[in-house]
DNA sequence: TCCTAAACAAGAACACTGTTCATGTCAAGT
DNA sequence: ACTTGACATGAACAGTGTTCTTGTTTAGGA
C-alpha cells in the first residue's frame, strides 16, 4: 500500500524486460527451426545465462511455449480485426469486405507458418490452457463474422436458403456461436459460417502445411476463388 | 541368383518379423503419446533390446517417424477406398453415397487423432519423402472423387453454377486435379472439390485438435449437416 | 541507518534423449 | 571348415529438461 510505486515498478519493470526478452528469442528460435527444436537451453545460451536462471521467469520449456501460442493467438486476433476494421472503406461489395479478412489471416499464416502449426497444428503435448486462448478465438470469429452481420442488419443478404429442414441437433450444436456472436439468422446461415471457418482453416494448413504439391499450383487463385465462392454461399455479394 | 529362395527368406523374413514388430511397437507409444513422445530407447525397452539394435532397422527417430507416416497415409487410404467401395450398394442418392468416404475418414481420424495428426498437422522437422506419400494421397483423393464422376457420368449432376468467369488463373492452379481424377467438368466444379476436400480436412482438424470447445457442441451434427451441405454444392442430390 | 527477507543468477547434478563406435556372437554360403 | 555378413550389445558423447544448493544483489521495514 505504502510502498512507492516507482520503486516496485523499478524491479517489476525489470523482470518485464526480462521475460519479454526472453519470449522474443524464443519467438525467433521458433520462427526459424519450430517448435519441436525449440530449446530451453539454447535459448539461455543465446541471453547468456544459465539454464536454470529462465525458471525464474517461466515454469519450464512448457510454459514457455504456452506463452509463445499465447502471443500467436494474441497476434492472429489483432491482425484479423485490423483488417476487418479497414475492410468496410476499402471496398464496395460485402463480399469483398468479407474477404479481406481470410485474406489477412492467410497472409498472417504465410508469414509465421511454425506459429500457425503453434495454433492449428497437432497441440502440444504440455497443454495450452483453454481459458486464455478462448477470448483472442473469439476476437477472430468476431472479426469474420462482422461483414455478415453488418450486411444482414443492413437488408443486403440473399443467402441461398439450403435445402432441408433445421434439424433440432444442429440448432443445438451451434449455439454458442449464435450467441457468442448475436447472429440473428436460420441456424443454416450459422452453420454456413462455422462451415467457411472450417474451410479457411483447412485451406490455410493445407497450403502452409505443404499439402498443395502436385494438387494446386496456384495457391493464392485458388484461395481467391475458393473464399468468392463461400462468401456467395455466406449470403454476401 | 542361384540362392535359394526358401533360405534367402529365412533371414529376410525374420528382418520383416522384427521391423513389423518395431513398428508395432512404436504405432503403440505414437497413439497414446503422440509423436513428440516418442522415444527410440522407450521402444528398445519395450523389445528388451539395446537401442542402439534399432539401428539395423531403422535409420534413427526420424526414419522410424516417416516409417509412421507412411503406415498412417496407407491406412487412410485404405480407409477411404474400402468406404467408396461399399457406398454404392448402401445408399440410394448420391449425396449420401458421397458422404460416406468423408464419415469413414472422420472416424478413422477420431480413433488415431496422432496419426491424424502426423499427415495433417504440423510438419515433423525429418520431413516426410513427398514422393511415397503422393500415392496414397491420390487414393483418398480418387475414393472421395468417384461418387462425383460417376453421377456425372450418369447425367445425374446439377450443380447450381458459380458465379463469376472462370477465370484462366484458375483454371492452371487446379489442373492436375482435374487431370488425376478425370474430372471431365467445368473449372469451378474442380475447385469445389479441392474446396470440399479443405473444408473436410479442416472440419476434422478442428475437431480432433480440440477447437470446437466452446464452439461446436455436437460435432457430428455439424459435421452430418456441413456435409450435406458441401454434397449439394458439387451438384449430388 | 542497518538488517532481514525476497528475488535473482549460477553451477552442479540427475535422468533422460538420439547417435556412433568397437566389440562380440551366431548363422548362413562358398 | 572357414569366412563373410548380419545381428546385437555395451560404452561413450553430446545434447536435453529439471531440480537443488549456493551465493549475490536488491528492496523495504526496524
Amino acid at each position: 500500500m505504502a510502498t512507492p510505486r516507482t520503486a516496485r515498478t523499478a524491479r517489476e519493470r525489470v523482470r518485464e524486460e526480462m521475460t519479454a526478452e526472453i519470449l522474443g528469442v524464443a519467438r525467433e528460435h521458433l520462427a526459424r527451426e519450430g517448435a519441436a527444436a525449440l530449446s530451453l537451453r539454447s535459448v539461455a545460451r543465446e541471453l547468456e545465462l544459465a539454464p536454470s536462471a529462465l525458471y525464474r521467469y517461466f515454469d519450464g520449456r512448457d510454459a514457455l511455449l504456452s506463452a509463445l501460442i499465447m502471443a500467436a493467438y494474441e497476434s492472429l486476433a489483432a491482425e484479423a480485426e485490423l483488417a476487418a476494421e479497414r475492410a468496410p472503406q476499402a471496398h464496395e461489395t460485402d463480399s469483398e469486405r468479407w474477404i479481406e479478412t481470410p485474406r489477412a489471416i492467410r497472409q498472417w499464416a504465410l508469414q509465421r507458418p511454425h506459429e500457425w502449426g503453434l495454433i492449428f497444428g497437432t497441440p502440444v503435448p504440455g497443454y495450452e490452457a483453454p481459458a486464455d486462448t478462448v477470448e483472442p478465438y473469439a476476437r477472430v470469429a468476431a472479426a469474420l463474422g462482422r461483414p455478415v452481420v453488418e450486411a444482414k442488419a443492413a437488408g443486403r443478404l440473399h443467402p441461398d436458403a439450403p435445402s432441408g429442414a433445421p434439424r433440432d441437433e444442429l440448432r443445438q450444436a451451434v449455439a454458442p456461436v449464435a450467441e457468442g456472436l448475436e447472429l440473428d439468422m436460420p441456424v443454416q446461415m450459422v452453420a454456413r459460417f462455422v462451415q467457411a471457418w472450417a474451410t479457411l482453416v483447412g485451406i490455410i494448413s493445407l497450403e502452409v502445411f505443404g499439402h498443395w504439391r502436385n494438387t494446386i499450383l496456384d495457391p493464392e487463385a485458388f484461395f481467391e476463388a475458393t473464399m468468392h465462392d463461400v462468401a456467395r454461399g455466406l449470403g454476401l455479394s
